[in-house]
DNA sequence: GCGACAG
DNA sequence: ATCTTGTCGC
């Protein structure tokens, strides 16, 4: 079992962003859209109770089919703060992924990747811990401005941060319909991640993985709180 | 200083 | 994230 240390303030939290962010690779395609595994994980929280349930959801990338399924439980062990995501995630998304008995593939994550204040989002951060490929699926732009794509499913604008990188694009899945945020996380290019996307997205505004992930965990949460 | 701000 | 019914539409 993986050990986090959670940080005991913002400052140290966004130091440990500043140095984990250097070992993000970002030069490698990644694996290609429909083969292999794809792992969709989630979380669901109960801050009343302090109760937090992650899910992770192997589907085949092929077909979309659930190939497994697990879940974690934890506590809260940190607030959330818009930029430091991550820290609140992670720990219980790491026990759902280590109790897979399958590889777990691609990852694929709610919230950013490169798409973040210091270019260190859930993403990257997972990417980094599991040394897995990861990409990140968000559906609002955080702070980051774009031009609105075209209306077709396929159809993307870059995400573009203040120094003018292309930190991630906004990417429609569905005809005229709000697009989702897809970001790099580790050892993936942003074009297949928007290729990995748009396949998972198939049916559905939101990818397949991070919605049976998603249901996942809420159902999970239910159970444990009830 | 104030507001904005992934989940 | 979460609190939450009905309702419009494919």
């Amino acid at each position: 079992m993986t050990i986090i240390r959670t940080p005991a303030d913002e400052a140290e939290a966004r130091a440990v962003q500043d140095e984990l962010r250097a070992r993000v690779v970002l030069d490698e395609p990644g694996p290609p859209p429909g083969t292999g595994l794809v792992t969709g994980v989630d979380v669901a929280y109960d801050d009343e109770r302090d109760v937090v349930v992650a899910a992770a959801v192997v589907l085949d990338a092929a077909t979309l089919a659930v190939v497994e399924e697990t879940t974690a439980t934890g506590r809260v062990t940190f607030p959330y703060i818009p930029g430091l995501l991550a820290f609140r995630e992670i720990p219980t998304v790491l026990s759902a992924l280590e109790s897979l008995e399958n590889d777990p593939g691609l990852v694929v994550c709610d919230g950013y990747g490169r798409a973040h204040p210091r270019r260190f989002g859930l993403a990257g951060h997972l990417g980094v811990l599991t040394g897995l490929p990861v990409l990140g699926v968000a559906k609002n732009p955080f702070t980051f401005s774009y031009d609105p794509p075209g209306d077709r499913r396929g159809d993307s604008s870059p995400l573009v941060a203040d120094d003018g990188e292309e930190v991630g694009r906004a990417l429609r899945t569905r005809h005229g319909v709000k697009p989702v945020f897809v970001s790099v996380g580790h050892r993936i290019s942003l074009d297949n991640a928007c290729a990995h996307t748009l396949a998972l997205a198939r049916d559905f505004r939101l990818p397949e993985s991070t919605r049976r992930a998603d249901a996942l965990c809420r159902r999970a949460l239910r159970e444990a709180t009830a």
